[in-house]
DNA sequence: ACATTATGTTCGGTAGATCGAACCGACTGA
DNA sequence: TCAGTCGGTTCGATCTACCGAACATAATGT
């Protein structure tokens, strides 16, 4: 396994459908950097970058840096995130929502 | 509000006790290049040095770009543990939910 | 077949990431 | 008083992140 950066990233990329173009808007990038990332030898980018990939990826940064991260893991703590930036209501509801669906 | 990266990284390295040459050496860089990501106007720094100084000051990546990380609620934390044992289908339900709740 | 469009690749240039080494002021001990 | 150490600061040099634009190569429509 150890995928490097850029494997991860063009996994992601293509498995969620985005054009290297599509994915360079996402995170203010330029296509070719996209490129150069995935495809160049050992890519380096900047904290910013990478943090822009990884929310448009829905990931977290450390899955592309750590390599015991799991895909899983790193979604999770991705979504955690953003739950813990909502509206107490919503997150009412979305208790209440898992209430039902976990219901096996 | 709005501390810059520099600034969480002073505030935490000297919350330590650790001198510029000790948190250097720690995370493989020079203490030049730690003065002045602490001082200097934007810090820039790459993913790899930003996860090394992460883990040396033991904080997320996350904490330093994301500007809104503010300390973990408790029941927030309770949900995380149950979201993670959820059923990827369920868990999917949900984060589009939340894409539909989450307006601004 | 040709034209057009979508996607991926290459390349040269510029700004900035990162370093080593020198420098400075404050402190300590002899 | 002087020498040494310690923490922080400055600076010049090197390497590379990142871009725009040109180029290549499908893929698609007529």
């Amino acid at each position: 396994m150890t995928a490097t950066i850029g494997e991860k990233i063009k996994a992601l990329r293509v498995e969620k459908g985005y054009t290297l173009d599509e994915l360079a808007k996402l995170t203010q990038s330029s296509k070719s950097y996209i490129w150069e990332l995935e495809n160049r030898d050992p890519p380096r980018p900047s904290a910013e970058k990478l943090a822009k990939i990884a929310v448009a990826l829905d990931v977290t940064m450390e899955y592309f840096i750590d390599d015991e991260v799991t895909l899983e893991d790193a979604s999770d703590r991705r979504f955690y995130r953003k739950y813990r930036s909502l509206h107490p209501d919503t997150k009412d509801k979305i208790r209440r929502m898992i209430d039902i669906w976990d219901d096996d």
